[in-house]
DNA sequence: GCGCTATTTGGACGGCCAGCCAGTTATCGA
DNA sequence: TCGATAACTGGCTGGCCGTCCAAATAGCGC
């Protein structure tokens, strides 16, 4: 019993390491013996506990997923208005950016590494695409009620949305203050909102207006994530 | 005369190798013996070349950007009328990502590399300062001339827009085929047009709507851009 | 043809790093 | 207390890669 949770422990430990380092070098700049020194083991623990380098990649690919969707999730919780929880979202997705730009770096190197390594790829190819989903859901679930235009696809609409919020981040990460934040953000939200909310609508929505269990919280891929499962330090 | 020439050819020649096999693979997990056999030369003359692996890498940056700037351009030329010429470098830009993903694809590994080594860093952030820069010329002159809003800051705008341009690449160069593209394209544009058309306008155009010399064609960084000045093979 | 320089070649050198392993220590059940 | 196993250590090693270099070759003016 103890013993599994040192294993545990040490794991998340050395994930921990894993993206202080690769945050501020990238993936293919960080050996694994900063690691090892970021995360005070020695050198073969980090062999020990994880198969090879691709399998501690993985890892920390999935701690970030995890924290990303944790402030989705979080965010959503604030209200109970649909539309509204839409906009919170997108407030603290690109807030994250901000506020720990750690995630966003991470999700960059994957998505950069992942062209060579079909493993990783696929990895974060999953990611984008859980995301998408789960956003789509959100999306259709406003026009079905009648609330966003249903003049689009919603699958579409996602993917544009995600694209908008990731494009900001990116250049947020390239060169933190190159433009006001606030600006952006708030743009950002409106341009996002006013699409969703202009045009055609379904003239009677299927159901009240006030939802309690909205697909947000089901947002992808929180199943299957029995390992670490705990947030970004 | 013909020596310069040869040199020219060369560098060149290898700067096109290059740019195939890091479309694929990355920079880092590119090596130049890779390079020397795309190219079809031997492994000394690179280094004979390029002072090192980041001048190179120079090269290859400013193919991208000159072919990335050249297609926004061209496509200005097709109207006259600002606000369709606007409409048009977007369309464009994101077709791009469609039909030569290899440009978008060495912006990704910029941005990546970018981190961790400071001379390429500042590469691709004079880069995207550039595109920032012209695109919020383009929409100061937008506003000034009554067509766009005129409530919403002209740098932040174009943080904004860029941003959803580069996401929506992103996420194509991630998983081609993940999305409609033509979908995706067509609200990305509409979003982003609809957002700069709405909202409140200076109510007196400073000058005549058909304007010939719209900042579009003098975009950033066509100075400076002395040698290697044709497209992408 | 004859130097001279630009161009080109192939390989050697040195550093770095991921994977591996033999050996040591800690922990736990009996 | 005593195996047995999990956890951990430190170093080795083979390969890869960027850089440098001495020599070979090609093109030019004279």
């Amino acid at each position: 019993m103890a013993r599994i949770n040192i294993a545990e422990i040490r794991r998340r430990q050395i994930v921990d390491a894993a993206i202080r380092v690769m945050a501020e070098k990238g993936w293919n700049e960080t050996s694994i013996d900063e690691i090892t020194r970021e995360a005070g083991v020695s050198r073969g623990l980090v062999s020990y506990h994880f198969k090879d380098k691709a399998d501690l990649l993985s890892g920390v690919l999935a701690r970030c997923q995890q924290a990303s969707l944790d402030v989705g999730a979080l965010a959503a919780r604030d209200s109970t208005d649909p539309v509204e929880r839409v906009r919170l979202v997108i407030r603290a997705t690109l807030a994250l950016t901000r506020d720990d730009p750690t995630i966003y770096e991470i999700f960059l190197h994957f998505m950069a590494s992942g062209r060579s390594n079909p493993e990783l790829g696929e990895q974060i190819r999953n990611l984008y695409r859980g995301f998408r989903g789960g956003w789509a859901r959100t999306i259709q679930d406003g026009q079905d009620n009648g609330l966003f235009r249903n003049d689009i696809d919603a699958d579409a609409a996602a993917a544009r949305d995600i694209g908008a919020m990731t494009g900001m981040a990116l250049q947020w990460l390239l060169e933190p203050g190159s433009f006001s934040f606030e600006e952006v953000a708030k743009q950002t939200e409106d341009m996002i909102m006013d699409y969703l909310l202009g045009g055609p609508k379904a003239v009677a929505p299927r159901r009240a207006v006030m939802v309690e269990s909205a697909p947000l919280d089901s947002l992808p891929a929180s199943r299957e994530r029995d390992e670490a499962a705990a947030s970004v330090s």
